[in-house]
DNA sequence: TGTAATGTTTACCAATCGGTCAAATTATCT
DNA sequence: AGATAATTTGACCGATTGGTAAACATTACA
């Protein structure tokens, strides 16, 4: 008899690991375009290749799929800023900050819509990782922001909102892809487009900060 | 018999005029959470107090409602752009312009999010309007901000990209809200975080583009 | 190789989807 | 008031939704 993966606890099969991550791999293409609700099961089955009943053997519910999608993202999302230093150079680490995030909205926009839709709807799935460990996290990096302030190293400025607006000005560059493509045009619509992102973002921060050079 | 709306060429009754305002309300705070497909006529037709068949007798499909809604917000939202003045003053321009971006998140948040639902997914029913009308308007603006560049009121910077960091800093605080009030936590979740906002946005792209104080 | 566990699919279910229809109700105008 | 047009709704339609049951196929392992 079948045993549905949700109820399994012993170690995975090589076909479970496979198709478990072959599966993710197509919700986060259906979920990140469509949204929890506007996304169906049929869909994720049909960019996986396979039947709908083979998707739910692996996850049980639509909101499994969604969940562990969430999780995974979550994690890496905030990895940019776990390695946020507080001991580097204020310069230096914002703008590897702004670096290192571009490089996720181009790399991995998907994951970017993801996290945009389950904030615009409210982040009805998330909205207790938002209080907890990412408040956490801002707290603690917001507290460095704020040190280095009162050393004099960087202009005075609430940390929070400066914080905001690294993720968003990165971000938007893989949420409103397409927006930013038709505004540019064909001709700055290529690769290169990001370059000139991070070469106009490092200006912006970097000296609307006044930080001091070394 | 009943004449639906769409075949209408006259003029428009005043319960017409009342209910279809009362459906576009509805439509606004459903489609701003779920978007597109993940909205139902169901949920809207509850939301606007009557029936769904009655709210088709108005518009004649889910389309028809959400076309509506989406031009007529892209008319508003664009309204902010279309006031920067090219003989204004360089710094005043820019700082009225992100405040009344942020004045837009505050008080229009489900436009903000309406819109953002259809940049990610791909602008389906858009991306002529994007090209077309918006780029337009954008180019203008782009070469108005170069122009002052060349005077030396500003710092030398992609003026597209300016741009984008203004849509995107302001429109997170209505896109993002949950996001921002988890990390703020209650204590900042008050309406002060937009002035918050303000003061930080404003201090960080004036100085940031070293413009000269007259 | 045999067999038990794992993996896959067809057929199906009740609920919900967008939308229609005709009948009933209400507003408008003379 | 009565006629006519505008509005509203309950019943309904076929398609799609998330999910299940059970038969079938494949794999892993003794």
């Amino acid at each position: 008899m079948a045993i549905p993966r949700a109820a399994r606890t012993q170690r995975r099969t090589r076909i479970q690991e496979e198709k478990e991550e072959i599966i993710l791999e197509a919700a986060l293409d259906v979920f990140s375009v469509s949204g929890f609700r506007g996304s169906t099961i049929d869909q994720i089955a049909e960019v996986a290749g396979m039947s709908k009943p083979n998707v739910l053997y692996y996850f049980r519910t639509k909101e499994a799929m969604h969940r562990a999608l969430i999780d995974r993202v979550l994690f890496t999302w905030l990895e940019p800023l776990r390695a946020f230093d507080s001991n580097g150079d204020p310069e230096s680490e914002i703008r590897s900050y702004i670096r290192r995030k571009l490089e996720m909205a181009r790399d991995f926009p998907r994951e970017s819509r993801l996290f945009a839709n389950e904030m615009l709807q409210g982040a009805p799935h998330v909205e207790d990782e938002l209080r907890g460990p990412l408040k956490a996290l801002v707290d603690e990096k917001a507290e460095v922001i704020r040190s280095w302030a009162r050393a004099g190293k960087i202009t005075k400025c609430d940390p929070y909102h400066l914080i905001f607006s690294i993720w968003s000005t990165t971000q938007h560059y893989a949420d409103f892809d397409v927006q930013v493509r038709a505004v540019l045009g064909q001709d700055h619509s290529g690769e290169g487009r990001f370059e000139d992102a991070a070469r106009y973002l490092e200006q912006l921060f970097v000296d609307g900060l006044r930080i001091r050079h070394t």
